[in-house]
DNA sequence: CAAGTGCCTTTATC
DNA sequence: AGATAAAGGCACT
């Protein structure tokens, strides 16, 4: 199947898929696979469509927000030149709908770890709680439901490479467990409240709840602040704030809540209701503008480890 | 190749 | 409010 893609629809797949939002596709020849709640699917762009298998259009076209107008958001968010440059490297970059429960997971595990850890965590968890999916003659694995993870003991949560964050998996699925929490419910409030929600669980702190908040509940004003979005503001947008506010932040490594809450206020008063989306194009430019980032990805083994 | 650094930070405590 | 420490372990230098 297929969905024709004409260029008033930007979109471009591959930077989709490894922008550092979504932590389990894996690129298997020309195909890209994943695993979204029960089902593992592939897809691949072609010059003038997305093609895929084993998922119906409008599954697909949802999971790649391919409804949001994106040549409106870019026209929105492009307020200076240096996001105007962001936007003509990555131009088709789009947020995904991620699901939110595996989206909290994640983000609950992505706290102080590279993107390559972070797959790894996420695919031993998958393997070792999630149930086998057969798709061409490969095994992938569902992500594990919240009881799946509220069952698992302490010590295989470990051998996943959790580390300190397994008690915070170990706490937030039993809470989700028990309380019949439904996530998907936050998509219908607004953005504070469900920050604030999402904020109880264990493990979850600003910038996590920021990341679940527009990577899965449609949050786009929500303007995550990591290390490299410090950096690219710094970089770059360092003159909207006061000398002695940016000298103490970059001398220091982490945000302390406050510097982080005005960092990310900066980035929704700026850039405006698609805050998220620049979030995303100063990301992953930071990333990838880095020299370092190029010879890391060519050193890198195929396959298995990386994308 | 060993040792050091950094990582899409959060929590607990003072 | 702000400062401080601790938390594993993988990947890269």
């Amino acid at each position: 199947m297929r969905i024709k893609l004409n260029p008033s629809v930007p979109f471009n797949l591959e930077v989709t898929l490894c922008c550092g939002q979504v932590f389990r596709w894996e690129k298997h020849g020309e195909w890209w696979y994943g695993v979204v709640r029960d089902r593992a699917f592939k897809a691949r762009q072609t010059a003038d469509a997305l093609e895929f298998e084993n998922a119906d259009a409008e599954f697909v076209k949802n999971y790649f927000g391919l409804h949001d107008d994106l040549a409106m958001i870019l026209r929105g968010i492009s307020r200076d030149d240096h996001i105007k440059q962001t936007i003509r490297m990555f131009k088709g970059l789009r947020i995904l709908r991620q699901d939110p429960w595996e989206c909290l997971i994640s983000y609950v595990c992505a706290t102080y770890k590279n993107i390559a850890a972070i797959r790894q965590m996420l695919s031993k968890l998958s393997r070792m709680f999630g149930n086998k999916v057969r798709f061409d003659n490969m095994d992938f694995y569902t992500f594990p439901k919240p009881h799946e993870l509220a069952t698992a003991s302490k010590t295989q949560l470990l051998n996943c490479g959790l580390g300190y964050r397994a008690e915070y998996v170990h706490q937030t699925a039993r809470t989700i467990f028990h309380s019949k929490f439904n996530i998907e419910r936050l998509r219908k409030t607004c953005y504070e409240e469900a920050r604030t929600e999402l904020l109880a669980f264990q493990g979850v702190g600003s910038k996590a709840a920021d990341c679940i908040l527009l990577f899965s509940l449609g949050k786009f004003e929500a303007f995550p602040v990591d290390v490299w979005i410090k950096r690219a503001i710094m970089r770059h947008y360092e003159n909207h704030f006061p000398r002695e506010f940016t000298a103490r932040i970059k001398q220091e490594g982490t945000l302390t809540r406050s510097q982080y809450e005005k960092l990310s206020l900066f980035g929704r008063s700026y850039f405006g209701k698609f805050a998220g989306y620049a979030q995303e194009y100063l990301y992953h430019y930071e990333r990838t503008a880095n020299p370092s980032f190029h010879v890391s990805q060519a050193s890198a083994k195929d396959g298995e480890r990386l994308f």
